[in-house]
RNA sequence: GCCCGGGUGGCGGAAUGGCAUACGCGGGGGACUUAAAAUCCCUUGCCCUUACGGGCGUGCGGGUUCAAAUCCCGCCCCGGGCACCA
């Protein structure tokens, strides 16, 4: 019987919602509180799976929520449309990415549109569009004006694979993000930077605001990303080599004197002068080259063993004066600091390491504060932390501290260095050699050279007929109608820039041109901007934690300073949700494991998938699918719904107004219960969506609900059905978020007009949350002291059991010590204390 | 090595100082049915016991407390981020 059918219901409202525009929010509306709700917007490929659905599911869950509480709710969808994998499907299939990327794009639409979910589908943005890159090359421009924007050669990550540069943020562990067993290459190119390092302390110091609202792993992640490191820089002069000197970066200054030697990265420009004229400089040369060749491939160099060779110079240590030796070893970054280092062995894991291998002096120069000194024989490993400092000629007995501030200002004093604060973070790389991305809008004159594409010219429109190989340069210089323009400045030949840009500039700040989707004169409009920002809850994948959203604080600060936002920090609150796992692991098209979501919708429809991934796990955990277990999601909405069927004829034509309040004086037992158990489960589902997000919790107290509902069957003795209808209809307004179709069906069946979308929440009272209170006096030797409270709701021996256990804590506590416990009668009990 | 999470039944998980294992899945038994599906009812942490009942139990070891999965100290293990970062 009855067994609702998802698939008619579910597309029945979705015309519904759809033809009233229920889901529209309004710019600039003053009467209501905003709600800027959004989910990072999707790569549009292959299949829409189960790991895109819990994520929507939650943001629809909250968007309907906020709704049904009175905000003005702006929920929003777009399609992360540029990008490789339509450049690559193109070559395979011989059509264009374009043709791709909009056949994939309509299959998303239509799969989200059969799920329900309630967004502003009026705002739509694709990214491919040149009604949107337009804007990516606008501000390339502006920051270019402002120098953010600029180009060098350098040395860069290259992908074999993809055939293009990639981000510093792309290469994990020295492999192609896309590419796991790609070693990524080493690479000298002319490109396009934004200069995300002027932002490094800004985007550190603006972490801060953020704490509450961003989960802590995250900020640990780009703090750690950023990897700001306060330090000292220090000149070594080289011994008898006039001019030529070498700098360090430390952040322990203090163990200078305990400096046993100097050591270089075998990538330091300034070799080559160095071994000039020293004895035996064809092995040192060897050396050099054999070392060079092994530590090319990034992967290698975490784990080699430590190798090094002394060069046959010496450098001066300005402060104590002393002779060290001067050595190359593959341990040294070149990339970071300055490329080369003091090595003080007593004081640093890795330099102590390199002494032993090979015999350079220990120097104990820092002792701890406290505790036994480390003596020098005893030694077996470095000793790392702070202390107070010996040996250390005029700075003996400062603390580290001390030492550092005062060592790093005499040497500034003496012009031998100074303080230095040194980064992680490198200026982000965005050009790209490839085609599906957004043009880069600047040409090259011989004689004006850089000329950016005056904005009047916007957009530079990717050209359609473009012959893709997947090899060798970018495909737009092998396009002759692309390449060869006109330079605006002078009028002669040019050549347009053939990079694209990297997609991570489209996703960087989306977000705005979303409050703004149509707008031809600008990105966005400031004012409306301003109503709807920031952003009160971003929703997304992990994955995400550095790349696009370091990126998108940095555009945010970046269009601040450009004057076209008034706020620094885009995201409120952000919300990483778990994976969708399938065998232990993520679901991918590679390893086959991936659960589509329309298969899933077209058996058990969208609002059982709602209600299983919501209730399967808290929604920042990973959540293993298992078709075993959505059954019985399933067999909840089939519950709640036959209970309604049946006695929604009994109700439906009774008047409703759920702000009246019930009396429960005159209730029954019946009614008493059922009332008290909505009350209960109200507060603890607004508890869910206020503050926790747990929303596996709140299906539970949903289930509990319905269980206590049916133990009280027959609802129609013992109950008015005004009580009954009330009860009906708090459940469906609780379930609404979650499972928003049936929701609707079940609502209009009990005989409301208008929709769930016209609802309100229902208020829960807090004197209904709590059982009712029954008193049990207590007496202590035999005198009645007063009296315990206790919940009723439970059985007479429950109730005497918990009564008799919170009347011996009371006594407890007044530190009394308890002979026995006596239970006079069901209404009475002695505790003989001593 | 540094930083951030986490460890509870057969499984997903609940409980944030107050009845550990809610809710769901799975398992066992039963009702209905010619049968199956669906539905409904009972049962289900481990050990001892025919039973009544008792003991143990939230990674491990201590501690605080009348009371600890929860707070404190010391470990172990798992996941994630960064990493020869000077």
């Amino acid at each position: 019987m009855a067994d609702y059918d998802p698939q008619q219901i579910e597309a029945k409202w979705q015309k519904i919602w759809a033809e009233r525009g229920v889901f529209e929010a309004k710019d600039c509306d003053a009467s209501r509180h905003k709600y800027y709700l959004l989910e990072m917007l999707p790569y549009p490929s292959g299949t829409l799976h189960m790991g895109h659905m819990r994520n929507y599911t939650i943001g629809d869950a909250v968007a309907r929520y906020k709704r049904m509480r009175g905000f003005n709710v702006l929920h929003p969808m777009g399609w992360d449309a540029f990008g490789l994998p339509a450049e690559n499907a193109a070559i395979k299939n011989q059509t264009h990415p374009r043709e791709w990327t909009n056949a994939n794009i309509a299959e998303f639409r239509r799969v989200l549109r059969r799920f329900g979910f309630s967004y502003d589908w009026r705002r739509e943005i694709s990214t491919c569009a040149p009604e949107y890159y337009r804007w990516n090359q606008w501000l390339f421009l502006r920051m270019l004006e402002k120098g953010i924007a600029y180009r060098k050669k350098s040395k860069v990550n290259w992908c074999p694979e993809c055939e293009t540069v990639l981000a510093n943020e792309q290469v994990i562990d020295g492999f192609c993000w896309r590419h796991e067993t790609t070693q990524v290459q080493s690479k000298e190119l002319e490109q396009w930077f934004l200069r995300i390092t002027q932002y490094a302390d800004e985007l550190l110091d603006d972490m801060k605001r953020l704490e509450g609202g961003w989960p802590e792993r995250v900020l640990a992640m780009q703090r750690n990303w950023i990897g700001k490191s306060r330090g000292t820089r220090i000149r070594f002069d080289v011994a008898q080599k006039d001019g030529l000197a070498f700098e360090v970066f430390t952040t322990r200054v203090d163990t200078i004197y305990g400096a046993t030697a100097l050591v270089l990265s075998p990538w330091h420009p300034g070799i080559e002068k160095l071994i000039d004229g020293v004895p035996g400089r064809a092995w040192t040369e060897g050396q050099l080259k054999a070392m060079r060749q092994k530590s090319t491939k990034a992967v290698d160099i975490a784990t080699a063993e430590k190798e090094g060779f002394f060069t046959g110079r010496f450098a001066v240590n300005p402060f104590s004066g002393e002779q060290l030796p001067i050595w190359v070893a593959n341990f040294v970054l070149a990339e970071y600091g300055t490329g080369a280092l003091m090595a003080v062995p007593a004081h640093d894991g890795r330099d102590y390491e390199f002494a032993e291998k090979y015999h350079l002096p220990v120097t104990i120069v820092v002792q701890p504060l406290s505790g036994p000194p480390v003596r020098p024989e005893h030694m077996t490993e470095s000793y790392t932390e702070y202390g107070r400092l010996v040996n250390s000629g005029p700075y003996t007995g400062l603390t580290s501290e001390d030492a550092i501030a005062r060592m790093t200002a005499d040497l500034q004093a003496k012009g031998f260095g100074n303080g230095e604060t040194t980064y992680r973070l490198k200026d982000w790389g965005i050009s790209r050699q490839r085609y599906w991305g957004t043009p880069i809008p600047v040409l090259y004159c011989d004689k004006d050279g850089i000329v950016p594409v005056p904005d009047d010219q916007l957009p530079v429109r990717l050209p359609e007929n473009v012959k893709l190989t997947g090899q060798g340069q970018s495909p737009l210089a092998s396009d002759p109608e692309f390449v060869n323009t006109t330079c605006p400045k002078c009028g002669g030949p040019a050549r347009r820039e053939t990079d694209t840009m990297d997609t991570f500039v489209d996703s960087s700040w989306y977000f705005y041109r979303y409050t703004d989707p149509k707008n031809e004169r600008a990105p966005f409009d400031k004012e409306v901007v301003r109503y709807w920002f920031t952003i009160d809850q971003y929703i997304g994948g992990i994955e995400h934690a550095i790349l696009h959203l370091l990126y998108a604080r940095f555009f945010c600060k970046v269009m601040r300073d450009l004057g076209l936002v008034d706020h620094g920090e885009p995201i409120a609150r952000l919300f990483p949700q778990g994976m969708v796992l399938k065998g232990g692991v993520a679901m991918s098209k590679s390893r086959g494991n991936v659960v589509g979501a329309v298969e899933m919708a077209e058996k058990y429809g969208s609002d059982t998938g709602r209600v299983y991934t919501l209730f399967a796990a808290p929604p920042e955990k990973d959540l293993e699918w298992s078709e075993e277990a959505i059954e019985g999601s399933s067999r909840f909405l089939n519950k709640i719904y036959r209970l309604v069927v049946k006695y929604a004829d009994r109700v439906r034509e009774l008047p409703f107004d759920l702000s009246k309040q019930t009396d429960m004086a005159a209730a029954s037992a019946k009614e008493k219960i059922i009332v008290r158990r909505s009350h209960q489960a109200l507060k603890r589902v607004t508890n869910d969506f206020e503050t926790r997000w747990h929303f596996n919790t709140s299906v539970s107290s949903l289930m509990e609900l319905l269980n206590e509902i049916h133990a009280q069957e027959p609802l129609d003795v013992d109950m008015s059905p005004l009580i009954l209808k009330r009860a009906l209809s708090a459940f469906v307004l609780m379930l609404s978020p979650i499972a928003p179709h049936i929701a609707e069906e079940m609502w209009q069946m009990l005989g409301h007009t208008g929709g769930i979308w016209q609802a309100r929440w229902p208020e829960y009272r807090e004197d209904l949350t709590k059982e009712e209170q029954i008193e049990i006096p207590v007496q202590i030797n035999g005198r009645v002291r007063g009296k315990i409270v206790v919940s009723d709701g439970m059985s007479d021996d429950e109730t005497l059991e918990r009564a008799v256990k919170d009347a011996r804590i009371a006594v407890m506590l007044e530190g009394k010590q308890i002979v026995r416990t006596v239970v006079v009668s069901r209404k009475l009990v002695n505790i003989v204390v001593r």
